[in-house]
DNA sequence: AGTATCAATGGGACACAGTATCATTCCCCA
DNA sequence: TGGGGAATGATACTGTGTCCCATTGATACT
């Protein structure tokens, strides 16, 4: 089963409905092979209502099927989720490549500071900029 | 020695000029009691360009004097820097209140994952986000 | 299959955050 | 005290995202 048709699963489970804009907004993002501002998605979908391209957006975000890329410079670029699970973001400044990372103990760490100001916690985030190991030129 | 007294020197100190608009800003910011956004920074000092209010906070940023505080929902509202130094934010979404705090343990969290991907590490940005312990009514 | 309902759409206006331009001002140092 | 260049202010512009509202169309019901 390919990536699109889990995510339009995953929108009629979730009680959306499965029109055209939608999916064809979905393709667009399987066929990208890296981070997309939403004016690029838009450009290639001439076809579609710019304003339902950020409704949908908004909504796949929802649904953990895209995620939002927050970039050093202030910029916004959006990927499709691979886990589709909660996780943070390595960044390369030079090519800006996103790689996605799970990791419990820096998860922990970030619950133990909040515990710590005695804070609720109910979300974070957290991205690491820097540079990845292509463009280090690491074997 | 106020801290509007330590900004103007630490402008003066890196070379940059100590016009009236920057020292109109620095008190503003002194005066500021909770984060605020650039717009209602620039309507406390209407005698000022809107684009001046603006240079100096990235100016104030560069010098770590002030620092930016990305929401949950995207926005952003900046806060005098009390440390002047690296440091992560705690956001309470009921009343907006911004925490910093320091944690060499979620540094190295950071620094682990990083290394781990092979990714070389410039920098990073870390938000927690939930409620602090006054709107939770703790002692 | 036919139809009613209401979520979703399109498209333009609008809001907000921030930058570019450029003629003018004024800080600082000699 | 005057010259040079950094800083300013006014305005136009860009980018990102939301609002509004008349129209469309997916889904559920019969």
């Amino acid at each position: 089963m390919s990536t699109t048709e889990q995510s339009t699963d995953r929108l009629g489970d979730t009680g959306y409905r499965l029109t055209a804009p939608r999916r064809a907004v979905l393709e667009a993002i399987a066929g990208a092979n890296r981070p997309f501002t939403i004016e690029e998605l838009s450009d290639r979908l001439p076809n579609i209502g710019r304003a339902t391209v950020f409704r949908t957006i908004k909504l796949l975000q929802e649904l953990d099927i895209v995620c939002r890329v927050p970039l050093e410079d202030g910029g916004v670029r959006y990927e499709r989720s691979r886990s589709g699970r909660h996780h943070h973001h390595l960044i390369c400044s030079e090519c800006g490549s996103v790689t996605e990372f799970s990791d419990p103990t820096l998860d922990e760490a970030i619950e133990r500071s909040a515990t710590a100001a005695s804070f609720e916690l109910d979300g974070h985030s957290a991205e690491l900029y820097g540079r990845c190991p292509t463009c280090r030129r690491l074997p």
